[in-house]
DNA sequence: ATGTCGGCAGGATGCCGA
């Protein structure tokens, strides 16, 4: 089986390259992150064409993420348990946010999940990030105490770049969210709570990313950062055969600014 | 060179978020 995931950067904008590259990569499931619209929105057909069901979780054009499957799509749920609550207005209650969305396909537990950016250190959205990152390996612990052979994959936009050879150059990033101690420490928990990287050791650095920002040139450079990641359980971690970054979807027209992320199951 | 996208409100372009 073949599991990828995608920050998408507006599924609206780029829906029919997402559906063309699924065919193309032969791809089974896809994570999307960042699709940037309301369920109602979301466009379903194409999907459906290229043969895959689809299940999305969007409340406005803020954050948005989905899962695409021609392999089933099953117990589908709308966010984690404890997963943080945000609010930009003081008279707007706090609610959850589209950042978290789970199903389970041909016996994998995927989780498409947007981890909050941060925005500046030491902000109230920094803040929720951590918690947010908090709760979900919290959460994730749990999964696995409940059930210690369970395939799960937390796959998405971690936005987080966890050692300083995963950006492009340190000094770029000084001052900056993605890359300080409690972010890093936050994502290590996530590690340390028995998630590994399933792609790393297919994907060698140094100078290896996941993302380019679209100003400056920065993917023709190759000045990026490497945020959007694969974590897999020790049950699903055991099947995976090869991985790639596949960094030509990062060029042509209209491409996102993150490239798609494919792992090989057994 | 605060450099580029995408979405929104409003009905052009400026703002927000990334």
């Amino acid at each position: 089986m073949r599991l990828a995931t995608w920050n998408v950067n507006s599924i609206r904008a780029r829906v029919d390259r997402v559906a063309d590259w699924l065919e193309r990569a032969d791809v089974d499931v896809l994570a999307m992150q960042e699709t940037k619209c309301s369920d109602e929105q979301f466009p379903t057909m194409p999907f459906l064409a290229a043969g895959y069901e689809v299940v999305h979780c969007g409340f406005n054009q803020w954050n948005g993420v989905a899962i695409a499957s021609r392999v089933g799509i099953d117990d589908v749920a709308v966010g984690f348990d404890n997963q943080p609550t945000w609010s930009d207005k003081p008279e707007v209650e706090a609610a959850a946010e589209a950042r978290a969305l789970g199903a389970t396909c041909n016996g994998v537990r995927v989780w498409s999940l947007y981890v909050p950016n941060g925005r500046t250190v030491g902000s109230p959205h920094y803040v929720y990030k951590l918690q947010w990152l908090a709760a979900l390996r919290e959460t994730a612990q749990n999964w696995l105490t409940e059930d210690p052979s369970a395939q799960l994959a937390l796959v998405g936009d971690w936005n987080i770049a966890p050692t300083d050879e995963d950006v492009w150059s340190v000094q770029a990033y000084e001052g900056s969210t993605h890359v300080t101690e409690p972010e890093r420490a936050a994502f290590n928990a996530i590690l340390a709570a028995q998630f590994t990287d399933v792609v790393r050791p297919f994907t060698p650095g140094p100078a290896v990313y996941t993302y380019w920002d679209y100003t400056q040139l920065r993917f023709s450079k190759n000045r990026g950062m490497r945020i959007d990641f694969i974590l897999g359980s020790p049950a699903l971690a055991h099947r995976v055969t090869h991985a790639e970054i596949v960094r030509e979807e990062r060029k042509g027209k209209a491409p996102s600014d993150h490239a798609p992320v494919l792992v090989e199951l057994s």
